[in-house]
RNA sequence: UCAGGUGUAGCUCAAUCGGCAGAGCGGGUGGCUGUUAACCACUAGGUUGGAGGUUCGAGUCCUCCCACCUGAGCCA
């Protein structure tokens, strides 16, 4: 095949005979005229047809083009004012490489479940192409900023044979004669590339059973997770406050036309800034009870009480040192207060809700006996996490950032379903 | 799991007190040389989510079931 042409390039063509492949946008006609939007996945340009151009036969062939029909459009390369983009194809050929049957998804309005229904289709109207472009660079983001500190990429297994928390959250799955479980968070396991890599991360789906009905779950999810040895709680929120940081300014130069047709406000991500606000438990509950929260003092913080206060700062705001109580076995106790955990939850602006959990993690092996007795864990899963523990253990932190979550809140979406390509939610496993 | 809501044409929605099942879009046909979700005319299109019940009469009222939406809890 021909060198392909792409729409994000048309500028480059101006004057010149291009041939483009594609979809049939959308196409209105005007007797002698017609207006033939073409997409193909780089952008959309609105190619012009007079009779008299091109033959009868191919006008009238054009004329039965459908919303979706594949073609290679021939024409020459022009600047109007009048067409979106600034730039029009002036038709001299048309090859039909298939002509589609009625597309289900029109250019006016559906319902959320039709969509849904028809993931696999909407993918090609302009708003999902936009909110998955933001994934992508989103994505990008995240793995440019841990290599350039001279991070590992490690892959943690999806199969698992044990939870890291309880198993009621856990898809179970046969592993041949085991029982085993998809996996929840990458965690444990870049504890133990960290101790031989020093500065590692994993980037990759993750699974809960959750029986979560809101606009911020799917059931599965991709984390990006870092986990870095000889390192404390507050270095761990500098790699945390430094991520989200690189996110929004990299989101902000590369996908500006995609943020714009998303109708996001652009100042309110222009306005985020390091160093991000920093609360512990006590200064979360003092805002929660001045603002009249049902919030209970010693309780984990429900999904309204993170929006009180994310509401009240520009930047991300980092909320530290909750009970221990209502946290993971894994967490290292404060050595100040020993009922606070040494962790940390960054929750997005605007109400967005919790978008990163971590923090440092228990180092001392009796200590995480005790934990893993407490929290009635079967020690014998832990064992090789525990060897962590006997061979040269090392204080160290890490982080998990909810790439859906980040990316609704950076897109300014309503829900987060449409952040992920095909999503998976309690009520949702097609397409 | 709990609470609230919705379910009518391919899609988005109307239908007053229980009284003829309707519109826009999309589809089809015709018209139009600057349309941007074009416009104009005509046209086809219905098991009102399902099962029962009340009634002369049910989209509408009652009971049960199903699906979906929103939120809570839990979490990223």
């Amino acid at each position: 095949m021909a060198q392909t042409t792409y729409i994000a390039d048309i500028a480059k063509y101006l004057g010149q005979e291009v041939t483009l492949q594609g979809w049939i946008y959308n196409s209105t006609q005007k007797g002698k005229l017609q207006f033939i939007m073409l997409r193909d996945g780089t952008g959309i340009i609105q190619c012009v047809l007079f009779k008299g151009n091109v033959s009868d036969e191919l006008f009238d062939a054009c004329l039965a083009l459908t919303q979706e029909s594949s073609a290679r459009i021939s024409g020459t390369v022009t600047e109007d004012k009048r067409a979106k983009g600034g730039f029009e194809l002036q038709i001299s050929g048309v090859e039909i490489l298939q002509v589609a049957g009625e597309f289900p998804i029109s250019p006016k309005e559906h319902g959320i479940d039709f969509l849904m229904e028809h993931r696999h289709l909407w993918l090609r109207s302009a708003l999902q192409h936009a909110v998955l472009r933001v994934r992508h660079e989103v994505i990008r983001a995240c793995r440019d900023y841990f290599d350039n500190l001279g991070f590992t990429l490690i892959d943690a297994p999806i199969f698992t044979p044990a939870a890291c928390e309880g198993t009621t959250t856990l898809f179970e799955t046969n592993y041949f004669d085991e029982k085993a479980y998809l996996t929840q968070s990458g965690q444990l396991y870049m504890e133990a590339a960290a101790m031989a890599f020093g500065k590692v991360y994993c980037f990759g789906p993750t699974f809960r059973a959750e029986k979560s009905k809101t606009r911020r779950h799917l059931t599965e999810f991709w984390m990006i997770e870092p986990e870095v040895a000889y390192c404390d709680l507050a270095m761990d929120m500098q790699y945390a406050e430094g991520l989200i940081a690189y996110i929004v300014e990299r989101v902000l130069d590369n996908r500006q036309e995609e943020l714009k047709r998303l109708e996001r406000d652009i100042s309110k991500l222009e306005a985020i800034q390091k160093p991000f606000p920093r609360l512990d438990y006590d200064d979360a509950a003092k805002i929660l009870k001045d603002a009249g929260s049902s919030f209970v003092y010693g309780d984990d913080l429900g999904a309204p009480d993170e929006t009180i206060i994310s509401q009240k700062y520009a930047s991300p705001v980092m909320v530290t040192h909750y009970p221990a109580d209502v946290k993971a076995f894994y967490m290292k106790r404060d050595p100040q207060r020993n009922d606070r955990a040494l962790c940390v939850d960054v929750l997005a602006p605007e109400g967005y809700g919790e978008i990163i959990g971590g923090g440092q993690r228990e180092d001392d092996l009796q200590a995480l006996l005790a934990r893993i007795k407490a929290h009635n864990l079967p020690q014998e899963a832990f064992d090789w996490y525990l060897d962590l523990r006997k061979y040269g253990s090392v204080p160290h932190a890490g982080f998990g950032l909810g790439l859906e979550r980040t990316v609704t809140w950076l897109c300014g979406l309503q829900h987060i379903r449409e952040t992920i390509p095909f999503p998976r939610t309690i009520s949702r496993i097609y397409p």
